[in-house]
DNA sequence: TTGTACGCGTTATCAG
DNA sequence: CTGATAACGCGTACAA
């Protein structure tokens, strides 16, 4: 069933079917009608070869996953929720998303580099940046609208939009250093991802602030997951001076230290202090204690990256410069028991106000719509 | 950058250098040499719009996951497992995985059916199926390569794979009854999603064959998260008669039960029994007690419908009648120490030999790879 | 308001 | 082994 199929069965020219589906006003209202009609009842929608050929673009706007590159690793709905924002924007805009995968097997370079060449995309989004990131560069020297989710060292002026590791770590060294803990452990990711690099220096500016210095020692690298989270453990353990908290940069390895303390006899929040990170629907939310971590509005995120695109690929086809912007995304903490005064902190934290809960928070917030700048 | 510019830079015909790139035998090694190099240097990739519409294909596999259905909310270590699988064996047959995310405002039939009239792929995948699945039905009555990824009443016979339910729920129940238990409640999904009932029946049907009736009151259906589970355990406890045990079809019900019986003071192993489901690599290992549950080789699993996927789509090719295949997916009991011998059993069960342990298992097993129907 | 005809970039056929 | 050319399905400029 193509155009001409439907023309024939309708009598007229294909000309005329095209301009009634397109929705042009050089048609008339009947005919418009018996066209759509008759689309509708045969199953015809234009096919999407011959349309973006003729157009010179295809309405389709990419978002790059990269299989066992850190957040892609997690147990639960990190992306798929930030699609939904995304999706849910683009569809406004008649565009569509399709989710490219980047296997094992294949390097995220040159799997950029064929969805470009190859003109599947009107825009592309790049997750999981790295602090020197290929794809970044490549793409700032093509024609292509795109936005980098996570900074990146790479590249010159460029769109992204990045998570406020600086502020949940300010917060979370704040709220320790409060409680009156001194040595504090940082657990952060493995690999070249970029914000595990970001979270460990923001923590590291945070303590110095206070006037403490991050022991490398005290970073502990691992991979995001349970397991990772459970090695952290192992090393928190075997430490001759053991940290009294810990902050970490994802829930999963918070889960896992939970674990390794247990086990341990050593438990949260009363012997050690331990604060986790993003807070999603279905994970992490029932560690007991409860963990204090930060609410994080992923839809709304998706959001922005879905309008922020369609600007891009609209200034592009307009022929007007294109509208960079940076986002830092803020995120809420949730105070939780895992974090509770020192009993004997040799300094003596002054006291906080908290309220601990046990349940899940079920209130959802708009994140605030900052400009970016 | 076009077939043109490319030709025209090497002095040869767009004739040549298409049957260059397209490794036809009717060209010179040194023509061919000079073509792949300056492809390389200038960046050149056939645009796929042209060679879809020339082609008749697009070499582009579909694989939709449908917004907030089910395993999407927890879904994406479950999901971007299965992509994994399936990228690697479809890049093998220079297929190309593209995922669609059908978001909460269309519908999913709709989606299919866009997907599907526009030419946008060459075989779709098609997961988190209902009992009553439109989707199936329509896909049947088109002529394009389509894959269920879960079972369904609906359509006549076509290609599925779906883990096997009835394997997990006997299983679960005869630890349980060998455990002495006799009030077994079940935890499974809400909505229509189809493996919420077959994995109700078949704990139903596996009571039934040990002489046990399934009162309807035992099912308790939630949505699939920690929440989900947490309310879940506020159902069992406010029974007058509570259950000795649980089975549940997805292990985030079972770490929301956790909480809530801890909560309560009931332990999960010692005064009740819990058996959850899948095992993923980031996902609900560290719950103390462990938890009984059940290994799932979800790679394996993604390669199969890779392979199939492949073999559908060369058959129409070459004008042969599609290989239907149906496949049940095997999982393996990993026990835990959620699970122990009732120490007042009325009936009293008898010893079951079980190896409890605390740390994830490691293994990975390739699943048995026992043809399809 | 409608029909005709061209070209988007590619691959395949056919002639040389 | 290579070059010229037709066709894939569509949207649009232009003619009617």
């Amino acid at each position: 069933m193509n155009i001409h199929d439907l023309a024939k069965h309708l009598n007229i020219s294909i000309g005329t079917v095209s301009r009634a589906l397109n929705g042009r006003s050089d048609v008339s209202a009947e005919t418009r009608k018996r066209v759509l009609d008759a689309a509708r009842k045969l199953g015809y929608s234009p096919n999407q070869s011959g349309r973006s050929l003729r157009r010179g673009s295809t309405g389709m706007v990419g978002f790059m996953v990269i299989a066992n590159r850190s957040r892609a690793v997690r147990g639960e709905a990190f992306f798929m929720t930030v699609f939904d924002g995304v999706q849910s924007v683009l569809a406004k805009h008649n565009l569509d998303l399709v989710i490219y995968y980047c296997g094992d097997e294949q390097s995220p370079e040159t799997y950029v580099q064929r969805i470009v060449e190859r003109g599947l995309v009107d825009g592309l989004i790049v997750s999981q940046t790295t602090r020197v990131d290929h794809r970044i560069d490549y793409l700032l020297q093509q024609n292509l609208p795109f936005i980098a989710f996570g900074r990146s060292q790479s590249g010159g002026d460029h769109s992204w939009i990045d998570l406020d590791f600086e502020g949940v770590a300010e917060e979370s060294i704040d709220l320790l250093y409060r409680l009156g803990h001194r040595r504090i452990a940082v657990a952060t990711t493995a690999g070249d991802v970029n914000y595990g690099f970001i979270y460990a220096e923001a923590c590291r500016a945070a303590l110095k602030r206070r006037g403490l210095e991050l022991d490398d020692d005290l970073i502990i690298r691992e991979a995001i997951s349970e397991a990772g989270g459970y090695r952290v453990g192992e090393r928190l353990l075997a430490m001759k001076q053991r940290p009294t908290g810990v902050v970490s940069v994802e829930n999963s390895l918070a889960i896992g230290l939970y674990s390794k303390l247990k086990e341990a006899g050593v438990e949260p929040g009363r012997d050690i202090a331990v604060v986790g990170f993003d807070e999603t629907p279905t994970f992490g939310l029932f560690l007991q204690p409860s963990l204090t971590r930060f609410r994080l509005a992923l839809v709304d995120l998706g959001r922005w990256l879905g309008e922020h695109m369609a600007e891009l690929i609209e200034a592009k086809r307009s022929g007007k410069a294109a509208p960079v912007a940076h986002k830092i995304w803020p995120l809420e903490m949730v105070p939780g028991a895992s974090t509770i005064p020192l009993l004997s902190a040799a300094g003596g934290g002054e006291t906080v106000a908290l309220r601990p809960e046990t349940k899940p928070a079920r209130r959802v917030r708009r994140a605030s719509e900052t400009a970016g700048s």
